[in-house]
DNA sequence: TATGAATGAGAATTCATTCAT
DNA sequence: CATGAATGAATTCTCATTCAT
């Protein structure tokens, strides 16, 4: 009695985690046009268990979109951590080129969101990884000095999105791009 | 004096512009989620004079795609003429992206919209004359051997819609996303 | 000067003659849900100029039936002064059914069709012209005693009706429930 | 107590009858050019709610026609029990007349009605039934050799319509109608 | 006068969100 | 708490009717 030990918190966890990962495929395939009802289905939940989680539609987008830039964050950490700094972006937007071709969901993508707190320092911590890895290349003379971990950003996520809009499958065909985007800040 | 022709025609292009004007800013604003009604509100008329010009969305979507890229290919078709290929290939990306900045409507983006056959056609036109202004770059020993037009267009439309998400007004900014999506495609 | 003769009323009544025409033939094909647009399509005159003969579809409609109504008041007065008016009835709807099924519209169906004053007299014309026939087919010892022009009307027009829903083009079927509603009032 | 099952739709089972019933009288007096909306308010619901039940208008006619067939057939497969076959079949037509007077909807009528599979099943079965009555009929000497159940179904339902749109409520006129059609196929 | 462009009032259908069970 | 039924506000598109030329 003293504490109930809120065995229900463990099945709300798991409900969410289930929700959230019903609305990255969701949103992936058919694009944040899709309805609640089909993430609802996806997750094999009822709808409103989905407002349970998620007060609102944008609400959980922005939860789509969290998880995403802080799966983004943690390769950037990593990357942070190589020697070669070039080399580790190069090879950061290469995997995450790989991904985005068949896990396709965006990471600043999913426009126009609404931009949660949560989802904002997500993104500055994001920003703040990637601008360290960016100075550590700059420092190797392989980035351009002006080079902004934004500008990164804008350009792959730019050509993530068209990317997915042209269905684009083909593994290569991505990773081409990551390519021509790591170029775009040579040094 | 040529051609009277239809004297009430006169009224009626004017109508089919102005919507067609109204169209461009209304998705450009709001993306192509906006309603067909708010579109006739800007253009100053019924709705169903909207559907008069255009029998369907789609149709008005695709209407405002092709005049896009109607007027980017004229825009390339002025560069190809230019003595050094890879200043008019960085001009021609500034003055789109200044164009952008305030215009903002895309090129290649509009994605989903349904592909017309004339869609096509001047896309296919837009394509040959980029491609032919990247050879006579690299001709001149100034743009990658690899580059294609479609790359070109991926990474500028890409840049365009997320500077567009942002709400980007600042034309410096635009200004400096063409110069490095051009220094992706530098031999 | 004296008299411009109006020779636009000769054009006038030749409009309101090509316009009645297309509706009789758009509406028998179509239905009456067709639009306005076609019938002026039809007629090859502008869909203003429908509305100036027949100030509303309804008008119009009643005008296409009331015409319906004459055509068939004149194969009754002529059915009037057979001699025998058992075979001069059967005749008439065998007749009439076999103008039913190509040129399908009918008498007294097009439904709720407004009943004008015109269409209201032409309408109790047919049915006295009609019941005139009866009396005399029932003088005569071989319709039944009881029959009404009306229900004569409401068998037959029912009867068109459905054929023409099920778009039924057979002559010999049209001509086989003509004889069935005949034999509905032998006496 | 046999199956419990779930809850909720009993709710859901109830709307849905009322959805139907509110259909049957609102096409019945409007015909099925009605709105969705007058369903729906008749109904006592939303305008949604009806789409739940019936995923298209089309549906939902088809589903009140379906209702009528089989009405109607039950009352057919009634009067294939009885001795004198005639005298059930006029007894068939006389209670349905008086059925439609009041609670007018067609059987076959709903004309243009989307013919689901099932509808077109249970059409079938109707006029199987019906024919079956009139084969016992035709053995009994009361009906004439050649008649089939579908020239039954258009007189009936043709006259039907006929009185449904003159907003017929007189019982024994009805009655008299029923009549009129059962002579027209007695031997 | 004849034309066809313009219009506004709907009609069907969808979807984010709320509520009774 | 979880569910799915209910809802009303949009959204796309149509059509009878009016009006400027």
């Amino acid at each position: 009695m003293t504490a109930p030990a809120r065995p229900r918190r463990a099945d709300a966890v798991r409900n969410a985690e289930k929700v959230l990962e019903a609305a990255r495929q969701v949103f992936a395939e058919r694009g944040t046009e899709a309805g609640v009802d089909e993430v609802a289905l996806r997750a094999g939940v009822g709808k409103a268990t989905v407002y349970r989680c998620y007060a609102t539609k944008d609400e959980l987008l922005a939860a789509v979109a969290g998880a995403r830039v802080r799966w983004f964050t943690a390769l950037v950490l990593e990357a942070v951590d190589a020697d070669d700094a070039w080399l580790a972006f190069r090879h950061l937007l290469r995997t995450t080129a790989d991904n985005h071709a068949q896990n396709a969901i965006l990471t600043t993508g999913l426009g126009d969101v609404v931009e949660t707190a949560e989802l904002q320092a997500s993104r500055a911590e994001c920003r703040a990884a990637l601008q360290e890895l960016l100075e550590r290349a700059k420092a190797q003379g392989r980035v351009r000095a002006d080079a902004t971990a934004r500008e990164v950003t804008v350009l792959f996520c730019g050509v993530s999105r068209t990317l997915l809009e042209e269905r684009e499958q083909d593994v290569e065909v991505w990773r081409r791009y990551a390519d021509l985007v790591t170029d775009a800040f040579r040094a």
